[in-house]
DNA sequence: ATATGTGTTTGTATTTCGCAAACAACTTTC
DNA sequence: GAAAGTTGTTTGCGAAATACAAACACATAT
């Protein structure tokens, strides 16, 4: 019976795409059992069975009696990954000591794919919830109701948040989450007017965060940073308005450094 | 011709391998474009264009311009992977007291394939080289010269142990390196005795560790804990004997913490 | 002791991938 | 400023690698 057979271009490979379900499912599951990932993936047990011994093989993947898991070659890799990015390398030290300045959280966060990264964050003595924010696992999330998201979008060509709402839609955290697309790119447009971004309990009730971008010479948007803390403590106008001081010339401080490395490069898009 | 085809079992799925060379590929060449990576493969570029393309689908490619570079994809599973580990839940902040007890290096590490991985580090406030081992980038490595890789040893059955060696065999770091099989089970045979392992020089001149075991209560090693300094500091008598007594009561109390969450579970060996 | 579960192995059919060559879009060079 | 050299991308087709199902060995449960 022939299909359509060989896709267009660029063509996917199918077992690589098959494999990395694999892995999705594995992470999914916290690890499972040959049957299991079957069962879960609607392949065969033969099938899943030589996934899971390739995947071993490139030791992307361990065997603790009868379970496979996913292996901490991903951390090594990511580790890497994180290393060669020039506003990690640089950005580390300058949260640690805007972190400690301030008190409360700092935050380094990048996009990538359309979405926030955190790359770093560190939690100052005064910070609530004792490093309920820096302990917690964190995954890949929206951009539109954290103060490093609302930071970085501001700074993207307005196609590409276009391409980002059509892409993920606008979903609510809180009550105070931005929904709308006018609405969100007024919003942008006071970011790049005050040089700051702020989310008001934006994406966890009671938690405020200030941001601010790091964009390299060419105007490209690196990444931003933010400080996050209690409302109550954060509204205090002086204290907002050091804050906001603090965070402005943390961001100018990398900002400066990032440019002063990167020496040749670019200014293309990522995705 | 009918070759020997479709090959033994478990069958290696040629594909997925591949992939796995395109993004170690990557790595080693900090990011690269179709033509280089063609030529570093020996595969041809439709082909290798073909696998750039599914991995960024798969979101563990980005494209920057004509570059394609490993992405954050991979720290977000990594960190996903480390939080599964219970060593380093529970192990976390246990490993920064005694960093700031202590004021040196704290590691806390584990065994994956043979090698040895760092699941956490963290520099106390008198360590030397201001923050150089926690900043460096950190890859697997070999466990017969680490403090928390010959505590690891230790514990591991004899066997797995003479499979790590033939794997990888026991390449001399400094002079004080142990090179020779009977010497280390030597060695492994005082560590079991004394409670303790120590690092003399042994990867980096002038470093000296002092390393302990976690084991679960089945008498599995799930992975280790040191200190580190400089020999000269390391070597003073009393100084010795309290870092020793921190160290063992350090990882004693992860012990026991560990196996009070680990309720069920096993008692097979990784691979 | 029999039945149902597991992970692993094998044979075979066909889907899918790899190659080479063509194409388009850019730089470089003369 | 056209031509020769780059790139990355697309396509057709033959060859090879993969998916399936069924059988196997082993364990646990009934």
């Amino acid at each position: 019976m022939s299909n359509e057979h060989t896709g267009g271009s660029p063509r996917t490979l199918k077992t690589v795409s098959r494999a990395f379900d694999v892995v999705r499912a594995l992470e999914e599951l916290d690890g499972a059992r040959v049957t299991e990932l079957a069962d879960h993936l609607d392949l065969s047990k033969s099938v899943v069975y030589n996934y899971l011994s390739t995947l071993r093989e490139e030791k992307y993947v361990v065997k603790d009696g009868d379970t496979y898991q996913l292996s901490l070659q991903f951390l090594l890799v990511g580790e890497y990954v994180r290393y060669q990015n020039i506003l990690y390398r640089i950005g580390k030290s300058e949260i640690e000591d805007l972190a400690e300045k301030t008190g409360e959280y700092a935050h380094l966060a990048t996009e990538q794919h359309g979405l926030g990264v955190n790359l770093y964050k560190v939690s100052g003595e005064t910070a609530v919830g004792s490093d309920y924010q820096v302990n917690k696992l964190q995954r890949a999330d929206y951009l539109h109701f954290s103060a490093t998201g609302k930071a970085i979008l501001a700074h993207l060509p307005r196609e590409r948040v276009d391409w980002i709402i059509d892409r993920y839609g606008l979903p609510a955290k809180t009550e105070a989450t931005i929904t709308d697309r006018d609405e969100l790119f007024e919003e942008l447009e006071t970011v790049r007017e005050r040089g700051y971004s702020l989310n008001d309990e934006e994406e966890i009730k009671g938690l405020q965060a200030i941001g601010a971008p790091v964009t390299n010479r060419h105007g490209r948007v690196l990444g931003s940073i933010s400080v996050s803390g209690p409302v109550r403590r954060m509204k205090q106008p002086e204290y907002h308005q050091n804050l906001i001081e603090s965070v402005i010339n943390t961001a100018n401080v990398i900002e400066v450094n990032v440019n002063m490395e990167e020496s040749d490069d670019e200014f293309p898009t990522f995705s």
